[in-house]
This record gives C-alpha cells, sequence and structure tokens, in this order.
DNA sequence: TCATTAAATTGTT
DNA sequence: AACAATTTAATGA
C-alpha cells in the first residue's frame, strides 16, 4: 500500500446515486430530477427508519450504513427478513402495490437514508424503461432470496445461516460499490443471521478456513460468494 | 511523522 | 456474560 494513498471518498449522497445501477440508463433530464428530489435522512441506530402498517411514501436506499428488514409476530417471534448494506433499495414493492408497509426497517448503526418521493418513483416507472429493467431484476433476486429462505432457514446450523446471510447482501450487479468487502462487525451480523456473536465468530473462523471469505477488522471480505449463498445445502 | 491514549472490535472461556 | 488481546482513530508534540 502506497503512503500517498488518497483518502476514501466520501459517502456522499450524489456520489451514491451517481453509483445505482440504474442511475447509468437514466437520459439527462432523468437524473436532473433525481438529484433534485432525493433528500438524505439521518437515521440513529436502533432507530425505525419506517415501521410496519405505516404510510409508505418514498423509495429508499441505504446512503452509508445497516439496515435490518424485520417483523415480530403476535407471539413476540423475531423474523429477519434482510440486512440492507450500502447502495441496497428498497420499499418498490410496497410502493407499487400502494398498501401499508409489511415490514420494520431498523437502523442497526447510524445510517444514511435516501429518499426517493413516490412521485419521482412512479415518474420514472412510466418513462424510463432501464429503470423498470432494474427493478424486475432487484424484484427477482429478492423472490429468489425469500424461496430460498423458506426452502432452509429453520433447518441450516449456525455457520450456513451466517454465510447465506452475507452472500445475500452481496450482490455484484444490484449493489456494486461495495466491491467484495462488506462493513460489518460480527455483533451486527448476529443480530441479523439470528446467533450469538460468539456463533458469528466461530463460523466466520470456519468459512475462513473453508476459503469463502476472510476476517478483517471491522468487516469480511467476500472471496467466494456462489460457495457462501450454497453453503450448508 | 511519531508516540500516547481512548474507543471499538475481536477472540476465548 | 465476562475478560483479554488486538486494531483503529484521535490527539498533540
Amino acid at each position: 500500500m502506497p503512503h500517498t494513498s488518497t483518502p476514501a471518498p466520501a459517502r456522499t449522497l450524489q456520489r451514491m446515486l451517481r453509483a445505482a445501477p440504474w442511475y447509468a440508463g437514466l437520459d439527462d433530464d432523468e437524473r436532473v430530477r433525481v438529484e433534485c428530489d432525493v433528500s438524505e435522512r439521518l437515521v440513529a441506530g436502533g432507530a425505525f427508519v419506517a415501521r410496519r402498517g405505516g404510510r409508505v411514501d418514498h423509495w429508499m436506499g441505504v446512503v452509508e450504513g445497516l439496515l435490518k428488514m424485520s417483523n415480530v409476530s403476535p407471539e413476540g417471534k423475531l423474523a429477519t427478513f434482510a440486512g440492507m448494506p450500502d447502495g441496497a433499495w428498497f420499499g418498490e414493492g410496497t410502493l407499487l402495490k400502494n398498501e401499508a408497509r409489511r415490514y420494520d426497517v431498523i437502523a442497526l448503526r447510524d445510517t444514511r437514508v435516501a429518499c426517493m418521493p413516490r412521485t419521482t418513483f412512479e415518474w420514472l416507472l412510466e418513462r424510463s424503461i432501464p429503470f423498470n429493467r432494474f427493478l424486475l431484476d432487484h424484484l427477482n433476486e429478492r423472490l429468489g432470496q425469500f424461496i430460498a429462505m423458506v426452502e432452509y432457514d429453520r433447518l441450516l446450523d449456525p455457520d450456513a445461516r451466517v454465510a447465506r446471510c452475507l452472500g445475500s447482501m452481496v450482490h455484484p450487479l444490484l449493489y456494486p460499490g461495495n466491491g467484495d468487502s462488506l462493513r460489518i462487525g460480527q455483533e451486527e451480523l448476529g443480530n441479523l443471521a439470528g446467533v450469538s456473536r460468539q456463533r458469528v465468530n466461530q463460523a466466520l473462523q470456519r468459512l475462513e478456513n473453508e476459503g469463502l471469505l476472510s476476517i478483517e477488522y471491522g468487516g469480511i471480505r467476500i472471496v467466494e460468494l456462489e460457495g457462501l449463498r450454497r453453503f450448508g445445502s
């Protein structure tokens, strides 16, 4: 590493938008409107970004931080659907169906959230084919994750749960910009995978020994993405 | 640039 | 849950 290393570019809202996979396909008018309409909100760690049952009037994306999409059943059972790292977008399903939100979104640490107004979202939906294409890919990917979840989740041992949790948060096409490394601590990973931090540590060491990832301070570097997604099956 | 310190995170029991 | 070890970030000379 050269000692003249340039400081990592700040995770600004504008930078995040321009790196978004759907942004590249927009025309100039669309880009101008998007950059004008999208605002940024800071959510403290532990706080709700949006609540189940609440009205949905924004399509949201993670500029910087970490979110958890989850639900609590009437019996008090916690179900986490997805972890959302930098560059992840969510809420399109509820926007398209125009119904109340079906899940809670909670910040696992201080997180900056990009908010695109419903009107802008619908405007893009009406006129941009690349935007529609992105939504299609995005929904399809999400569907695949949910199918895998109902198929295996209850049967998986902790190692596999951690592996799949990581695999679901890395997507070179839908969430670019993270490269092959994920900034997530072992405690946060435990919250997402539903296992203790100690067990996360144990799982990560096994996964590292099998050559699927490498453990870094404050994060994980993905080595074999497909191996992580397949792990345990 | 280097040393010191505090804070965060990891590894182990 | 508690503890020790490690890494990073911040501070000031």
